[in-house]
DNA sequence: TATTGTTATACTCTATAACTATA
DNA sequence: TATAGTTATAGAGTATAACAATA
């Protein structure tokens, strides 16, 4: 930092990864417009690929806000690609299921955005993507993120 | 990506980087509350460093609508870290320059944001911040990112 | 009283278009 | 007519709190 260049100054990596990772979802967006859906609407199919959950758990999943969860549900519910029922055991639990068209589209969304991820990629080799996801998954994404609020 | 683990299936590499860069924005966010600034408002900030330019010329460096630059602006004219002067040469134009109180705040933020980026990269070696850069360097994005309006 | 899900509301960000003043 | 900057407005996304039903 303190030698810098003439007249170009090295951004910081903080702040370019904030800006790759702006990039990368804005990519995964427009990938997505085809199916109807956005990368939050595919996450959440993708958790309920795996079985049925309540909506609480699927709060912690994709940590989400409950209300914003709602939303969400409310969007794949009408375009049947997902569902609620009353949990008998405890009424007050909705159970989740994805529904065969849901499944469908979940399958169709995953190719268009492999295909998408490819390009994203494309100057780096599948060693060096391994590499990067490494590289992604040591930085410390949530070490004080509990102190939220404000201060 | 054929061959998944039992429950947990990989989350996509473009959605590591997503996730990953939307908390790094978050981190530099909240380092750089105690400044008053936004990261946006830095990097104005750090653009002005470098010598007076027209709002034009800022509008392509931080890539902004020119209604978001003019907000940023008055942020920052208000808090008399910048100030804006009209162009003799052509009335039309604004030329926009830095203050020392600007170049006071932005030394401090800087310090204080190479000490949070320090926190966000700890469990990487310098070598590995390298090439961590050299690898976002190389995704494209912005490949057809010029079919925005929508399709 | 606590928990699950829902609704309503407000606040931030962003995108768009209309406007002014200059050229 | 075109350009630089500004303003106004609407839309998406998110966060908060109040609420109904059930435990």
């Amino acid at each position: 930092m303190v030698a810098g260049e003439a007249g170009e100054t090295t951004e910081g990596l903080a702040f370019l990864l904030a800006r790759h990772g702006a990039g990368a979802q804005m990519m995964l967006r427009r990938a997505l417009v085809s199916s109807g859906l956005t990368p939050r609407h595919m996450m959440t199919l993708k958790h309920l690929d795996t079985g049925p959950v309540s909506q609480q758990a699927l709060v912690d999943m994709l940590e989400v806000d409950p209300s914003v969860l709602v939303a969400l549900l409310n969007d794949l519910e009408r375009d049947e690609l997902a569902l609620r029922r009353r949990d008998p055991a405890d009424r007050r639990r909705h159970i989740v299921e994805i529904t065969p068209a849901g499944a469908g589209v979940l399958r169709r969304s995953d190719e268009i955005l492999a295909e998408a991820e490819g390009e994203l990629f494309t100057r780096l080799s599948p060693t060096e993507q391994t590499l990067l996801r490494d590289l992604l998954n040591r930085i410390n994404v949530s070490p004080d993120q509990f102190t939220c609020t404000e201060d």
